[in-house]
RNA sequence: GGCGACGUGGCCGAGCGGUUAGGCGGGGGACUGCAAAUCCCCUUUACGGCGGUUCGAAUCCGCCCGUCGCCUCCA
């Protein structure tokens, strides 16, 4: 089956055909570190994460390269705030960055370059639009000529004239056109400064991008991602740049993710309206904020809310109950079957992953694909409610069931990378664990002695002293219920 | 103002020419000591408005209303 995704650059769907497969490229825009991440940062960074993984389920090798953004006016206005040097702010929000990446399990892409370790290979970038005439020097600045390249507009489809027409002017431009854009700065005093052939200075926004594809990934990529609001200018800038050099196409598909609000309107750390990624993984597990990511298609908005993250976390349980509850299901005595074939749910599981995989491949529709996930939930959720009425299970049905939740569990675990801590392969260390658990100091084998007394309690019909039991330990974050094969318990996944 | 996108049942959210989305919530029932979990039933003119195309439109076209994004840094 071929996968399909929308191309901003063409304005439809396409079939997605890789220059030279099974190789695939992506490049996809970092965050720039001058403060924490937040959830609109951070939809875009599970989005990829996740089409990444795909794409490798497909059968794909792919190079990813998501750059950082270590040098800037905002890292360098925060660190004349903090009376310390723009590095000390860049390298202390790449270490955070890195802990909130670990906690909502995205993947680290295969290179992550930063801009302070490209200075030459942009600089060379910047030569090269100088020499062929695209980019002009003035006083120590160096300026791309959008006039100059013919199909500027292409990919946010602007018009040039347009664009010229509604421009700001500004009095004390040294720019020739008010669309040109800066390549090179030459530095102020006090400012990070590199040598370059047009004097200290340091590079501007867009070429990074370009210098740093060129470098790892090649003239031509086959995807390049960010968030919408990227398109214009910087993607449209990075086009401009590259294409000018090479002449050939700089990516064949470009991916946009739409972005988070909040009531509406755009997340974003001047409207102040952000919620931080820290804030949330410290409340909610992780996987409900990327669950919540992915029950919206990649392209939609995407409206955040502690309402929204609370039904996710409902949903998100349902689906972590179907799956865990096998371990539930083994402990009611099992009998032998008297029906002859296969259990439906095997039907199931493979018609589920046809249709998990086909809403994928249709321009990553994820929110359709959790459908097919629900609708084998539900089935196995019947599978369940029999045997807890019964009180008992066949041997046909459970290995059915361990089969389906198997199954399911290893796709969310492999695509969405969701549930990674049931059934783990390997003990993670994670750096920040959520706050929930912080205060939680609880043993294990308490816990059980605890059900146990309670057990006792319920048998003699103490019920004060079993709902006793219950609440106090619900009110630490530990739920009990009791099912037909024993008392279960579990922690609370948020806040 | 220019360009682009969107308006779906109580809420969220897929679908984009005819056939089930899915999640959350609400009501009733089964199960349970009670909860919780789970199942079953109900919430059966849902597709912003008005026209048009079509045998047939939430899905295509036009106009109108409303919301948002980009046009400055931004994932």
């Amino acid at each position: 089956m071929s996968l399909r995704i929308y191309n901003t650059l063409s304005g439809k769907v396409e079939e997605f055909v890789p220059i030279n497969p099974p190789k695939v490229l992506i490049y996809t825009c970092g965050v720039t570190v001058y403060d924490d991440s937040h959830v609109g940062h951070g939809r875009s960074l599970i989005v990829f994460d996740v089409f990444r993984r795909f794409l490798e389920h497909l059968g794909y090798q792919v190079k990813f390269v998501r750059n950082f953004t270590d040098v800037d006016d905002k890292i360098i206005n925060r660190a004349k705030q903090e009376c310390t040097d723009f590095m000390t702010i860049a390298d202390r929000y790449i270490a955070r960055y890195y802990v909130d990446m670990e906690n909502i399990r995205v993947r680290p892409a295969d290179v992550e370059p930063r801009v302070t370790e490209h200075i030459p290979e942009i600089i060379e970038v910047i030569q090269k639009l100088v020499e062929k005439g695209y980019a002009y020097v003035v006083e120590g600045d160096v300026y791309f000529s959008v006039k100059k390249f013919k199909d500027y507009g292409k990919l946010s489809k602007r018009d040039i004239e347009e664009l010229i027409a509604g421009a700001r002017v500004e009095p004390s431009e040294k720019k020739r056109d008010p669309l040109d854009f800066a390549l090179w700065k030459a530095s102020k005093a006090g400012e990070p400064a590199w040598d370059s052939p047009w004097g200290k200075g340091r590079p501007g926004w867009h070429t990074e991008c370009v210098a740093m594809v060129f470098k790892h990934l090649g003239e031509t990529i086959d995807i390049h991602g960010g968030g919408l609001d990227l398109v214009f200018p910087h993607h449209e800038n990075e086009i401009a740049q590259a294409e000018a050099i090479t002449g050939k196409p700089f990516a064949r598909y470009w991916m946009h993710n739409g972005l988070v609000t909040v009531g509406g309107q755009k997340m974003s750390k001047s409207l102040g309206n952000y919620v931080t990624l820290r804030e949330v993984y410290t409340k909610y597990h992780p996987d409900v904020l990327r669950l919540l990511v992915l029950f919206t298609h990649y392209r939609s908005p995407l409206d955040f809310s502690w309402e929204k993250m609370e039904e996710t976390l409902k949903a998100y349980e349902r689906l972590k109950n179907a799956i865990e509850d096998l371990e539930l299901l083994k402990k009611l005595q099992v009998v032998e079957s008297k029906e002859g074939g296969t259990h439906p749910l095997y039907e199931q599981v493979k018609e589920f992953e046809e249709n998990f995989y086909a809403s994928l491949s249709d321009d990553f529709n994820t929110p359709e694909a959790l459908s097919h996930v629900y609708k084998l939930v539900g089935e196995l959720n019947k599978v369940k409610n029999k045997a807890y009425s019964e009180g008992k299970i066949t041997d046909r049905e459970l290995s059915a069931y361990e089969f389906a939740s198997k199954s399911l569990l290893n796709t969310m675990k492999k695509i969405f990378g969701l549930l990674e801590d049931l059934y783990p392969e390997c003990k993670v260390e994670r750096v920040v664990e959520r706050e929930l658990e912080a205060g939680q100091v609880f043993d294990e084998k308490l816990i059980q002695i605890l059900i146990e007394a309670r057990n006792i309690a319920r048998k003699e019909k103490v019920f004060k002293v079993a709902d006793y039991i219950r609440d106090k330990l619900k009110e630490l974050g530990i739920v009990l219920e009791d099912t037909p094969a024993g008392t279960k318990w579990k922690k609370r996944e948020g806040a």
